[in-house]
RNA sequence: GCUCAGAUGGUGGAACUGGUAGACACGCAGGACUUAAAAUCCUGUUCCCGUUAAAGGAGUGCGGGUUCGAUUCCCGCUCUGAGUACCA
């Protein structure tokens, strides 16, 4: 029988699954070796042909390891919460869970088709609650776990306490956040437990913290940094914003140097590397404190007050966490708000219009966002909100009252009028609300209110959604106040002329001086509008504002003035930068836009048109430091700024800490509840906290996330629970350990498998996630590290990122009439040029190696069925068949052009159409041969049908010419021996260094080599199964089966390389005259250079080209070349 | 702007440490088999000049350099792709 693939591919899949025959256990008899593919989203679409290129190359290389002698664990599974199921889930009301098992089931079908190796008995799906309950799991040991600068590692947070209770704060160097309370062991042991709780909660490496992040109103969630594509969701594409809510967070950050370390120890592409190391960001330089300047500053000082600035005291001070306060829902509950302020009722519209007067002397807010609630009006200033209500129901008092409860805790005091009382005497009212403003002072943070003032940056959500940011009154004096700056540029300190800070810096209010204030508030506005992107796109235009207040140099003593300027960034550094604009271009064009002085500080800057950040020469103007190099200066002003106590080096990294939760349902729960406004994890033994049915997969009326809508859902009957989900990529954080011991119920994986598969050999995967998914893993990986959970610092030794397979679109060209009207007539390509034409897509999988298949385009679609065409050979018809002579021979050629794989463009190639016409092991084969794996390629079939040629020639070197198997026992010849052990040692050191492309060229020189030598020696043939068998997998199993073996080709055993069939008696050498080659002649490698240089000179082939001279130099590289210089 | 990767026939690509550039495959051309087609097999196929065969010349994005010898190393440039971006 000819080569059938079909029933053999069948036949040895369905074994394979029978026997399990890849099925792997703990073998300490055998060296492990671990080859992951990264964790797929089982998405609706299936897999493209793109997708099993990795897929395919990993498995030849555990099928390689394993006959190699490794014991290889290569598993599958999939990361199967995600965004697409629920989206789909909110359009249809089907259960994201449905849709997620029907998208795997589809998925698993395709991967079997192809013939993978994969042990799928440990199989993981990270949205079953048992492979979640140790997401969970890890989620507890992460909150229970600060960082110790001292150890360099996260340990349990007993260890803090045992500190706290003990030594204070003044001996714990930690990670944690900024506003820490100092604390001896005495004032720890007076602090009550809520108090302590809180203050741990500072520390923890997971934590709630309000803060900014990607909002992405369409999707109803943040996202994380690395899911957001210029401004624009990863997924969808719908629009992101800015802003602050109350997140769980992962305190990353504390790994920044550890995660930039430990790149220098793994085998990743360099350009991964690379994204990684600018995804954290470290830079090295100094942090300088410039101090408040009496210029700008005494004059102003007797004449303020109190600073009063005008947000909610909510996000102001406390230093409690206080979840759900927060206003984390004020994006829904913005629209409404708005839609409330547009219809108002008779009675507020009556009361709005006194109070927006001025009736009273202070300014009101109507419908305003304070933490989740709308209230009617509000005096921010002297936290009075005012309350319209119509009829009252009972059920209406006990919810009044609970929101009056609210509200009174964020420090508002409430009164309530009905609508009668407006309407019937608005005075009496007025004069109501005025006895209550005149008894109240201005809010206070609740309690335990942090000596810092509120200030706008730290505002809660409203003051940002809003856009204002409000300043009632002018700002204090100096009292105390100075600038922290980051620079990595300290040797420049005699250079700067002015700082800038960000629009949102936190002390923006506190300098701008009353004359300034117009124009910073405008400024401020001005920055506020433009969006993202309007920055990003806008880099040119100078813009900034001064704030009236000047700072001293703490180096020199200079009062240099303060500016905001939006190309100060709040998120970075400290939000403001030391300018010096001799040395940076920013600085240089806004100094001179606005007119600032531009000192010179080396002498061999050159700043006459542009900015000049060298560090050569000597510096001057520079006080202490003049004349000193770069090197010298930097240590002299390091040392004088501590010394004055004005700055130290500080080494800053650009990474964030990572937000951790999703307002959305498909994800993992967090197992945490509520209690008196703390967060506590439930308790060991209750995992998994199992994801609730809801209704809907929608947000609740009240803006909560989905997880709200589930009915009784209550830790104890009593608790919240935490509402949002862990991100998408909680559970690919940490996955490869649970392939490691995927069953285990006691453990994530049991300590002995940890010990023995240790960590991934070879993962490979795209590099599309580069700062997301292999930035997150590396970090719990050191984590659970860190607490002796794993052995290994790093989690994957060597990866590999396969290329993209871009689409390759086809065209046809359509004939327009004068009208510019297209009309039936298509010309073929290479004519299209002397024709008016329009190009249209026209579908891939009906065109081969460019040529039109006529009759399938013709039934494509109805407007096509009375197509007529151009030929390439310039004839004319409606069919191929249409001409008497050479009937079928007309050609009609497609254009073609890479882009996007995508339905719209025709240009989706599904691997199954292909197995079905060629089998797997010719795709196998054919998306290895395409070329290197790394590089991106678009797909193109042209070559595939050569690969299956291949197979066939193949199979025919074990049949005769009736297609009956036949071999011999015969002992191979020398050149039989030869083909052989040449393919041995280049499948091998191919294999080793991932170029399979080039054993599959290989492979063919082989079988063309046997085929020639009409080779059928069992000894050859045999060995070729076994090399090519991680390759073309079915095929192989068939003949080892039909060479009379009873076991899988899997367990055979690679043949050893033996060089001596390979060595030659004579080389041909090749003989090159000033290094170009004219001849080659055949001599024995066993003769000595100065030989073949004599046998050479005196040979007729060579002296020919002499043209009468004498060679100058001759040489002879033996078993290579001669090279004769004339 | 910065960083990284890359540029070789009509096409995908090969040439691993500087040593015969274009392996292997597709496509194309010619031929065999066939009533015909498909399939299969054989021959040729970097370009130019020339041809019976030859012989010659050019040639790995462009311009230089090092070397007996450069696709490979060095310098400068052009283009393509990817990542990143007011990072102080």
């Amino acid at each position: 029988m000819d080569y059938q693939f079909k029933s053999i591919e069948q036949k040895w899949q369905q074994y394979w699954a029978t026997n399990q025959t890849f099925k792997v256990a703990t073998d300490t008899t055998k060296p492990k070796y671990y080859v992951l593919d990264m964790f797929p989203y089982p998405s609706g679409a299936g897999l493209h042909v793109g997708h099993p290129l990795g897929y395919i190359a990993s498995d030849i290389f555990a099928r390689y390891k394993r006959i190699k002698g490794f014991n290889v664990l290569h598993p599958m599974g999939y990361d199967s919460f995600g965004l697409p199921a629920e989206q789909y889930a909110i359009q249809t009301g089907q259960h994201p869970a449905i849709t997620t098992e029907a998208n795997i089931a589809r998925y698993r079908q395709q991967l079997d088709n192809l013939g993978f190796s994969f042990d799928w008995s440990r199989e993981v799906r990270t949205s079953n609650a048992d492979y979640y309950k140790w997401t969970q799991w890890i989620f507890m040991q992460i909150f229970n776990s600060w960082y110790n600068l001292e150890t360099d590692k996260a340990e349990p947070i007993s260890t803090l306490v045992l500190k706290l209770e003990t030594v204070g704060t003044r001996e714990i160097k930690a990670v944690c956040d900024d506003d820490v309370q100092n604390l001896q062991p005495s004032d720890w042991s007076t602090m009550n437990h809520l108090e302590k709780e809180a203050e741990l909660l500072k520390y923890r490496l997971t934590f709630l913290k309000e803060s900014t992040v990607n909002w992405c109103p369409v999707l109803g969630t943040v996202l994380a940094n690395d899911e957001i594509k210029e401004g624009f969701s990863e997924r969808g594409g719908h629009p992101v914003e800015q802003k602050k809510m109350m997140q769980w967070s992962m305190r990353i950050t504390a790994y920044a140097e550890r995660l930039l370390q430990g790149l220098n120890t793994i085998d990743w592409p360099e350009p991964l590397k690379e994204i990684q190391r600018n995804w954290i960001g470290k830079s090295v330089g100094a942090m300088v404190k410039f101090p408040l300047a009496p210029k700008g500053g005494t004059a102003n000082a007797n004449m303020l007050g109190n600073i009063n600035v005008d947000t909610p005291p909510l996000g102001a001070g406390g230093n409690k966490p206080r979840y759900l306060t927060g206003g984390n829902y004020s994006h829904i509950l913005l629209d409404k708000a708005k839609e409330m302020r547009k219809t108002p009722t008779n009675a507020e519209n009556i009361l709005w219009l006194r109070l927006k007067s001025k009736a009273l002397e202070f300014k009101f807010r109507q419908q305003h966002l304070i933490d989740n609630y709308i209230v009617d009006f509000v005096c921010i200033s002297k936290g009075l909100v005012v309350e319209v209500d119509g009829e009252i129901h009972n059920s209406q008092l006990e919810y009044d009252a609970e929101r009056t409860k609210i509200l009174n805790q964020v420090g508002f005091k409430v009164i309530r009028f009905t609508n009668q009382e407006v309407i019937d005497n608005i005075d009496k009212v007025l004069s109501e609300i005025e006895r209550e403003l005149n008894t109240l002072n201005p809010p206070q943070p609740p309690e335990g209110g942090s000596a810092n003032p509120p200030n706008p940056q730290r505002g809660d959500a409203n003051a940002n959604v809003h856009g204002e940011i409000n300043v009632d009154t002018p700002p204090s004096g100096a009292g105390g106040i100075e600038i922290s700056v980051f620079t990595t540029r300290v040797d420049t300190l005699y250079g700067v002329t002015y700082l800038a800070i960000a629009p949102e810096h936190e002390l923006v209010a506190q300098l701008t001086t009353p004359q300034q204030k117009e124009s910073i508030d405008a400024y401020i506005a001005q920055t506020k509008k433009k969006s993202e992107l309007d920055r990003m796109a806008d880099v040119k235009t100078v813009s900034g504002a001064f704030t009236g207040s000047y700072v001293t140099n703490p180096i020199n003593g200079a009062q240099v003035p303060v500016w905001i300027a939006d190309y100060v960034l709040a998120g970075y550094g400290t939000g403001a930068v030391m300018a010096v604009p001799s040395g940076d271009q920013r600085d240089y064009l806004f100094a001179q836009h606005f007119n600032l002085p531009i000192i010179p500080i080396l002498d061999a800057q050159q700043i006459d048109t542009q900015a000049d950040p060298t560090k050569e020469g000597k510096y001057i103007n520079s006080g202490i430091i003049n004349g000193l190099t770069y090197k010298q200066a930097t240590t002299v002003i390091i040392d004088e700024l501590e010394k004055l106590d004005a700055g130290k080096a500080k080494i800053n990294y650009r990474m964030r800490d990572a937000i951790f939760g999703r307002q959305r349902y498909w994800g993992e729960p967090v197992p945490v509840y509520f209690k008196d406004g703390l967060p506590y994890l439930i308790d060991e033994s209750e995992l998994p906290l199992v994801l609730p049915e809801v209704d809907k997969y929608l947000p609740t009326q009240s803006g909560e996330p989905p997880l709200g809508r589930a009915q009784d859902w209550k830790y104890k009957h009593k608790y919240d629970y935490e509402l949002s989900t862990m991100p998408g990529w909680a559970g690919s954080s940490w996955y490869w350990f649970r392939y490691m011991d995927a069953q285990n119920n006691q453990a994530f994986a049991d300590k002995k498998s940890i010990a023995y598969w240790q960590d991934v050999d070879l993962y490979i995967g795209g590099s599309e996630h580069a700062t997301g998914h292999l930035l997150y893993s590396r970090f719990w990986n050191k984590f659970l590290k860190d607490l002796g959970y794993v052995t290994e610092e790093e989690p994957f030794k060597k990866l590999i990122n396969q290329g993209m397979i871009q689409g390759r679109s086809s065209f046809v060209y359509r004939l327009v009439d004068d009208k510019g009207k297209p009309t039936h007539t298509f010309v073929s390509f290479g004519l299209k040029n002397n024709y008016k034409t329009i190009d249209t897509h026209v579908d891939v999988n009906i065109v081969e190696n460019d040529i039109l298949d006529i009759e399938k385009f013709k039934a494509s679609r109805d407007e096509y069925a009375n197509a007529k065409f151009i030929f390439e050979s310039g004839k004319e018809g409606d069919s191929t068949l249409s001409f008497g002579e050479g009937r079928g021979e007309e050609k009609y050629i497609c254009g073609h052009e890479v882009e996007k794989m995508s339905k719209s463009k025709f240009n989706v190639v599904n691997p199954d159409d292909l197995v079905d016409r060629y089998g797997a092991d010719t795709l196998r084969m054919y998306e290895m041969f395409l070329g290197p794996l790394e590089q991106s390629k678009p797909w193109n079939t042209n070559g595939i049908e050569g690969v299956f040629k291949f197979l066939r020639k193949f199979w025919k070197l074990f049949h005769d010419d009736s297609f009956t198997f036949k071999v011999s026992d015969q002992n191979p010849a020398k050149a039989e021996l030869k083909a052989l052990h040449k393919i041995i040692k280049k499948v091998e050191d191919d294999v080793e260094r991932f170029s399979f492309n080039t054993s599959v060229s290989s492979f063919m020189i082989a079988v063309n080599e046997l085929t020639d030598l009409k080779c059928d020696k069992k000894e050859i043939l045999q060995d070729m199964v076994i090399v090519l068998s991680p390759y073309a997998p079915h095929i192989c199993e068939e003949l080892w089966a039909l060479l009379g073996n009873t076991n899988s080709v899997s367990t055979a055993t690679y043949p050893t390389f033996n060089p001596q069939y390979l060595v030659e008696d004579n080389f041909n050498y090749p003989i090159s005259i000033n290094g170009k080659t004219k001849t080659n002649i055949s001599l024995p490698l066993t003769m000595e250079a100065a030989d073949v240089e004599l046998y050479v000179l005196q040979s007729d082939l060579v002296t020919k080209y002499f043209d009468g001279k004498t060679p100058k130099k001759v040489i002879v590289v033996k078993g290579r070349i001669v090279n004769v210089v004339l």
